[in-house]
DNA sequence: TGTCAACACGAAAACGTTTTCGCCAAGAAT
DNA sequence: ATTCTTGGCGAAAACGTTTTCGTGTTGACA
């Protein structure tokens, strides 16, 4: 086993200084031809390998992005992460994960972990705890000790900094209108508890197209899951919700969800009261996942484009972080997201 | 904007040494009460954490693990990443992602940029690309120089190093045989080309349910997609062979496929050509993912637990990592699979 | 008064780089 | 013969820690 060989071995094999062992590698003019290519030689003989954490010190440059993310497993966010991979590393970063778990401890403690020099950068999306508390101080003080962050999805308006979203708003808007001009008269939401701010806003889509076409919003039509009691294997509490809707509400000929998960559950429930999809009722999710592609019928789905989201997000940090200027200028993009349409809809 | 503050600006402050200043923090019974105090306080008004890149040069150490998967946006492999972000968290360390993309190359450039100071130690699965050229030398080197590895689910025998597996043969013989006393007589498989490891032993397992059963394995009935036609987009040229396996084979009335896709596309393609699910014939796939749990009929399923094997994989590299003695003694930890049984089988 | 332990602190090395500066010798120019 | 350039190299600082080993001051004790 031959550990990692470094300068000063070099130097001292080859009776030269540790200088200039440095400067022959980086091919120095200020070496001589002849003891550039033996100092060359022999690094390469020995694989030699500049020790990255002796750099970052040395820079004060880590190249290293954190991440944090609610959560891994979920089709979303693993497609942002393979977008901010892609980019990072193409630009010579490397990306190192958090998962806050949607709890705002394991955010803050996940973030002080990264903000002591492992790190040049945060891109993050916020936890539902985090959200819910309305407790934002260690993004400020983080932004604060001069470390970029950039949002992307979940993000919070007066929060400084780069961000990536896609227009939630409108793109609720579109996929209910398409229900709308499908020939649905009766749409349901099934939505999100208000403070995460994707659910929202989804909401205001929905109300939006309801209005372009003139009807009056009906609240029995609007369920508001308190997805803390949906968890990956608590899915029956959802069912009974989705199933009361049906029933309160014979009429329901058209259903938007603001995830994907909760329109296949509601697909789900309205095959088993033996409604037609997609001719007695429709169906439109929101992200487009695998789920969505091979459920029966397949989903129509408002995409949101995750690996576009991560790579522009990390192109945003990287841009920040190798800006020259001081001038602190934030940018927020906004990704177009695109209905795939596919058999849950007419 | 304030910077991170360091032990020699609060020295120069408090007008002491910056051995000083350390000592008081770690609460060094050198340091008088007095100062210790001051400092102390001092250091929590502005702050101060250590900065991480300056302990990781000192102690040779940088607490972070590198873990390189061949994809992310893939169900398993996001659960097992869970499990190791969960046990490594816990244990203090970090974990760094780097995706190969099923890439020889991406593979060993991820593994050269990381093994340069950056983490200590590895935790990776073999890209498609690697166990197709059998070019093994970048994981042989990289133990060479002292770095420990911990292989999962798509190992090689002939690297030394701890293992995470699953016991595919037994796997695949259960689910097999499960459809075999489900009164199953012509039961074909979908697996994928031999390069692939964990597709090679699955198909064994098939081989020796059926000989249990003492029936004679058909060739027909033994489909071997090209998986480099099969990208997340192309399904198509997957659903056309599959239509021939069903054709050519009339009797087929069980199928086992190898992964989780494959058999979602199978019980699709059946349920087009009026096969009653499970009446007619019956499904069981492997891997399971969130598809075999929303498919209609939802999938029975050879759970592979890829949380527990991050957790494990995690816990023997970290293990190695922080064990005193240099004895090297590698383990290979084999993990049991669990048939979860839902609508697609009797 | 002189010696010694205990106490409180500082200097410096070390981790592995890069880079600035200074130095010496040799050859060129005057 | 003296001065000036220049080529080739080394010393040392710096990044931010921790830790070992002094060192000076104080008080107690003989």
């Amino acid at each position: 086993m031959k550990k990692k060989i470094t300068l000063k071995q070099i130097a001292r094999e080859l009776d030269v200084s540790i200088s200039t062992v440095s400067k022959a590698l980086r091919d120095s003019i200020e070496i001589s031809e002849d003891t550039r290519q033996k100092v060359q030689a022999f690094a390469k003989l020995y694989n030699y390998r500049p020790n990255n954490i002796a750099l970052s010190l040395k820079n004060r440059k880590t190249k290293t992005i954190g991440v944090i993310i609610p959560e891994i497993v979920h089709h979303f966010f693993s497609k942002v992460i393979r977008g901010i991979e892609l980019v990072a590393n193409k630009r010579g970063y490397n990306v190192i994960i958090g998962l806050s778990n949607e709890s705002f401890d394991k955010e803050v403690i996940n973030m002080q972990m990264l903000a002591n020099g492992s790190i040049d950068g945060f891109i993050l999306s916020i936890a539902k705890e985090t959200l819910q508390q309305q407790d934002y101080h260690h993004f400020k003080e983080t932004i604060n000790q001069g470390m970029p962050i950039v949002m992307f999805d979940r993000i919070v308006n007066d929060i400084h900094c780069d961000k990536v979203i896609i227009d939630d708003v409108k793109g609720s808007k579109n996929a209910v209108s398409k229900l709308l001009s499908n020939g649905c008269k009766n749409v349901a939401i099934i939505t999100t508890k208000d403070y995460v701010s994707v659910g929202k806003l989804r909401t205001q889509g929905y109300l939006e197209a309801l209005e372009d076409f003139k009807i009056t919003p009906d609240t029995d039509l609007i369920l508001k899951v308190d997805d803390e009691l949906v968890s990956e294997d608590h899915l029956e509490s959802l069912e009974k919700e989705i199933e009361g809707l049906f029933h309160n509400n014979k009429n329901i000929d058209g259903v938007f969800a603001v995830n994907e998960l909760y329109a296949i559950i509601a697909m789900k429930v309205a095959r088993n009261l033996g409604m037609k999809i997609p001719d007695e009722i429709q169906f439109i999710g929101f992200t487009d996942g695998v789920l969505s592609k091979h459920a029966t019928p397949s989903l129509t789905t408002v995409n949101q484009h995750g690996q576009e989201m991560g790579e522009k997000a990390a192109g945003l940090l990287i841009d920040n972080l190798e800006r020259e200027s001081e001038e602190e200028q934030y940018t927020t993009i906004v990704i177009e997201t695109e209905l795939v349409e596919r058999n849950s809809t007419k």
